[in-house]
DNA sequence: TTGACAGGTAAGCAATTGCTTACGTATAAT
DNA sequence: ATTATACGTAAGCAATTGCTTACCTGTCAA
């Protein structure tokens, strides 16, 4: 058989489409089989069965079976690439470091 | 495609591909031409044009004309959606948050 | 003016995406 | 064993993407 499973570990390309965001967001509350996950959208059962497969190949969700249920899993860690280049941009809209700094150490204020 | 004059202001479809990614990454840096941004890529200046123009119709980068130049810029508020979408998940991985905390009152010891 | 340069746009294309319906397979209930 | 359920997969399709080459306009220099 295939002994290569064809992960395409690409998590830009995957958070692309809306719909598979809002299916990160209802794994993040809870896992969900995929009936489950299909009675949120219009479009059909298989359309979503597919979009988790997009999501299963970036690494972003897991699956456990239970009995004829595929409980899907939501995998935060496989974010860090995005949450690391969005990171580089912070300083730049927010100097966020600089205020969360100052906030934090503001028993301390010096300099 | 370029088909339509309306904005299509698609943050995640526009950083999707790891092209317009690294455009972004270079007019972080600086503000350029359409040639020095083609200047890092295999690809020909149209379809370095065409990638721009995802970025421009997506907000992430506003043209200035200087003389026959364009110069391209970096607006990284339009980062925002990604950036706040992501931050509702910092809390699973990581808790970054509390860890920079640590991180900024080195004074004391840290892991 | 003529020419060189910057760069957008059109047309054409192969590949990919996103969806549908139809079907196959495994498990559960009867 | 039969039937219903859960869900993946195949096939087919329209729309989109990403690239190319060819062409166009606008600007600078002589």
């Amino acid at each position: 058989m295939v002994a290569t499973p064809n992960r395409e570990p690409d998590v830009f390309g995957a958070i692309s489409h809306s719909a598979r965001r809002h299916m990160l967001d209802l794994l993040a509350e809870a896992d969900r089989s995929v009936n489950a996950m299909a009675a949120h959208f219009k479009m059909s059962r298989p359309a979503v069965s597919q979009h988790l497969r997009v999501l299963l190949d970036s690494g972003l969700v897991t699956e456990q079976r239970h009995g004829r249920e595929r409980r899907y899993h939501f995998v935060p860690e496989r974010l860090g690439p995005v949450r690391d280049w969005i990171a580089e941009y912070e300083q730049f809209w927010d100097d966020h470091l600089q205020r969360l700094q100052n906030q934090l150490s503001k028993g301390a204020k010096n300099d």
